[in-house]
DNA sequence: ACCTGAACACCGTTCAAGT
DNA sequence: ACCTGAACACCGTTCAAGT
């Protein structure tokens, strides 16, 4: 509880702090363990006692990243819109810093982070009485296809902002509706369908009898 | 058409399916240049002739792995059956190689290899005069939440396979049912939230008039 | 067309030793 | 408790030169 006091703990968030600074600025592949000593004016070997190894080192980072979905309100909303507020809340949290999807995902892949969008959405499906496998399921669903995706968007993000004169997509009459790939009105539609999907097999369930 | 005659692609490809073969048995990790090089008895630096950066070798592995994707056939199948077909098909082929879907899953990321649901999923949802637009939404979200999914597992698989001894789990009465994530039922769950989703989207849309 | 040899500019991690 | 110094065992990539 008291924080100010304790200076244990202070210099291991400095140092994730640091690399998620490094991160935003930079990008991964320029995160690497002798940049971020650099950076701190300390020598490669001593992020080691702070870390057991770089992939820790970078759930912490992830942990930062993350953060703000746990202060994310999911009170008094409907199954549906918590779904849709959740999902897109995750979107806008690996949106935040460079390449910020690219490394989530691997730290939730390794099983190094917790699911960010679970705890929000249990809370909402038990106020209306879903069972909690369905809503398990959906989560799942919600995680994977918001990090795969905003992944995916981040990258053409990055590529068209080194490609600027390349293909300049021109948004002429036909507005953003150009191009192969989902754009942030797609990624909407496509959580709207996984809520809509949850609500079916909440329906089928309980006519099932529950 | 002729292919026998030919040897120029020859060549490319064997660099590419002896990765393949390095990946099942030694990881991702371990599939480094120099590895593949000494397995085929060349100098590293021969591999840059055949392509132009690792990133780029990596994209042929994963459409390896994809391939048996265009053989999948999703004819005269509903749209139901179609997104749950095509789902766990992509999940086979994902864990049929060790760090297959880490692999693939960068790859996509990148934008090196193009979706490996797209096509047959439209193929199918054309048929029954389904609006393209739906139809990218749910191949999108399929194929995230499949990549996303299936990359969770395979490296739950291998941390068990590391620590054998050290939660061994027991299926007990419970059966598989214990634990925190997603097994291969859960997986079948979503794909079939996903389909549900898609078709109500599809009804709503009818109900507006097409 | 396809590969070698040699180099460049890096990595993550360990560990004895310092303070 | 926290860090240095020095080393180990690697990386991906380039490029002149060979055949």
């Amino acid at each position: 509880m008291v924080a100010s006091v304790n200076s244990r703990r202070r210099s291991r968030d400095d140092v994730a702090e640091m690399a998620l600074r490094l991160l935003d600025e930079y990008g991964l592949p320029d995160l690497t363990m002798r940049h971020l000593a650099t950076a701190l004016g300390v020598q490669p070997s001593a992020l080691y006692w702070h870390f057991p190894n770089k992939q820790a080192l970078l759930a912490a980072v992830s942990e930062l990243i993350l953060a703000p979905m746990r202060e994310t309100p999911a009170d008094d909303l409907s199954v549906h819109e918590a779904v849709r507020l959740v999902g897109s809340r995750l979107r806008e949290c690996l949106l935040a810093y460079r390449d910020g999807s690219e490394l989530v995902s691997s730290s939730l892949a390794l099983g190094l982070v917790s699911s960010p969008v679970r705890a929000q959405l249990l809370e909402v499906t038990r106020r209306h009485e879903v069972p909690d496998g369905q809503a398990e399921v959906a989560a799942e669903a919600v995680m994977h296809f918001v990090v795969g995706a905003t992944f995916h968007e981040q990258q053409r993000l990055a590529a068209d902002q080194l490609g600027l004169l390349a293909e300049p997509v021109a948004p002429g009459p036909d507005g953003a509706r150009a191009g192969s790939g989902a754009d942030g009105g797609d990624f909407a539609e496509a959580l709207t369908m996984i809520a809509h999907g949850l609500e079916v097999s909440i329906a089928q369930d309980r006519s099932r009898g529950n």
